[in-house]
DNA sequence: ATATTATTGAAAGTGATTTTCAATAATAAG
DNA sequence: CTTATTATTGAAAATCACTTTCAATAATAT
């Protein structure tokens, strides 16, 4: 599955390089996932799916890798309302723009969507910078996300 | 702690009626335990509080009373990121408005804003007309959460 | 009073994620 | 090129919030 379709050094490495960490096969099978996937996948979607090309990889690496990926900003990590965690690059190559999600609460499906967050976006910078003065809250990030039916699902 | 400050019966006490389901004793315990705290509880720290008060109540009535209130409506259940699910009444006689939440990711402090509510929902309603036109996905909920850090964080 | 149904709680089970720990790989030092 | 130092790995065991099971009890209907 770890297709790859670029030629120079992924973008990745010296992020790498700068953290000091070392980027090992799993490491680099993971992000290769990662980059050539549309879904959000789970630990053990990611664990399976490199499992049938390198079987030596383990599930706790998968586990422990997501987590350093997170740490370094590199992924982004979900909670989606079914049980397991679910993660996603933080950028990309191609078409991975700063995206929300509609979470279908029927089927589960899950829908990227960027219209409206150029609006959205200057709401939130209001809403961050009044927080910060009312509160003297320092935003890092925000979550947003809509519940409802998808398209399939409203009978 | 459960105490009680109103007279008349709960508002919750038509909603139960009209359900058709039971309002024992265990339920009335939890949705007064509810009413009369500011914070996010967890099932566990419910659980605690009443079990000084009513040591027969088990552990596992708790959660099943919390998924019945949050299927009845009546209580919202939260993720900020610690590994417990949270809860808060959905409405209250007092000071319980439509809000949403600022999670401290040093301290976990969890801080209730309904500042700039008012513009934010002008944009809600404008992206989930939106959302539905493009994706014909019908929104029933959404969740908006801000991370950061709070006052006593920033060192 | 008796049958029917809803609710409860102790104990056992679940399942995603973490921890432990000894083995291995990568890098630094000599 | 050794050898010491440090980072990374994976199998197995543990954790822990939550669920399920099931027999007992309480509430309502007949
Ligand atoms: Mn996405
Ligand atoms: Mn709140
Ligand atoms: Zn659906
Ligand atoms: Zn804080």
């Amino acid at each position: 599955m770890p297709r790859c379709r670029r030629m120079g050094p992924p973008w990745w490495e010296p992020r790498f390089r700068e953290a000091g960490f070392r980027l090992t096969m799993p490491r680099q099978v993971i992000l290769e996932v990662l980059s050539n996937t549309e879904e959000h996948l789970s630990a053990e979607e990611i664990y399976l799916l490199i499992h049938k090309v390198y079987p030596n990889i383990g599930l706790t690496t998968v586990y422990r890798t997501l987590d350093l990926l997170v740490d370094m900003g590199l992924v982004f990590k979900f909670d989606f309302g079914d049980k397991r965690a679910r993660y996603e690059l933080s950028q990309g190559p191609a078409s991975k723009k700063h995206h929300h999600h509609l979470i279908c609460t029927k089927c589960g499906r899950i829908i990227d969507y960027t219209d409206f967050i150029d609006e959205e976006r200057e709401l939130l910078q209001r809403t961050e910078a009044g927080l910060s003065e009312k509160y003297n809250f320092k935003v890092t990030s925000h979550l947003i996300q809509f519940y409802g039916l998808c398209d399939e699902c409203q009978e």
